[in-house]
DNA sequence: GCCAACGTTGGC
DNA sequence: GCCAACGTTGGC
């Protein structure tokens, strides 16, 4: 089992959207960067992820999300009215995957990115690197379990 | 709103 | 296949 960090813009989809949504599930579309999608193609049914809220006033891990559903074709890339629209795409031979997730467990309060910052256990974490822009990352086992030690 | 860092594009 | 130019991300 491998453990991942969603990224969202609250703006866009945010975790009250997950907790809204029919069974607290969402389809996790949109991804464009083939780093981000090779990572999603790895998922598997089972795995877990933080659901990590970006560019907002307080960066912060919102809760757990588990991968319901693994990879399969992302369709918004085959409708000429979405802005994920690829006109480079086939069905035959999709580019773009998404992957299934579930709200698990909400984080009271939320894990902070400033929190986060303070732990030198956390050094190298991929999420406080400078400049990463992947929308979809690993997360490593001896990261999250001290993560999930922040809140009992 | 600024700007560093990054991925992508396209000319050659 | 290189790399400059460009657009975007996302922390601050």
């Amino acid at each position: 089992m491998k453990y991942w960090l969603f990224k969202t813009e609250p703006n866009t989809f945010s975790w009250t959207d997950l907790l809204e949504s029919p069974r607290k599930t969402a389809e996790w579309d949109g991804v464009r960067n083939y780093q981000a999608r090779n990572f999603m193609m790895e998922m598997k049914k089972g795995d877990l992820g933080f659901f990590y809220h970006s560019a907002t006033k307080i960066p912060a891990i919102m809760g757990i999300v588990e991968v319901v559903k693994e990879a399969y074709p992302d369709y918004t890339q085959f409708d000429p009215q979405s802005k994920y629209f690829d006109e480079k795409s086939t069905q035959e031979k999709p580019r773009w995957f998404m992957v299934d997730v579930k709200a698990k467990r909400e984080f009271t309060p939320p894990i902070t990115r400033d929190e986060l910052k303070k732990f030198p256990q956390l050094e190298g974490m991929l999420l406080l690197k400078k400049g990463l822009r992947l929308s979809v990352l690993p997360v490593e086992k001896k990261h999250w379990d001290f993560i999930l030690s922040l809140r009992k």
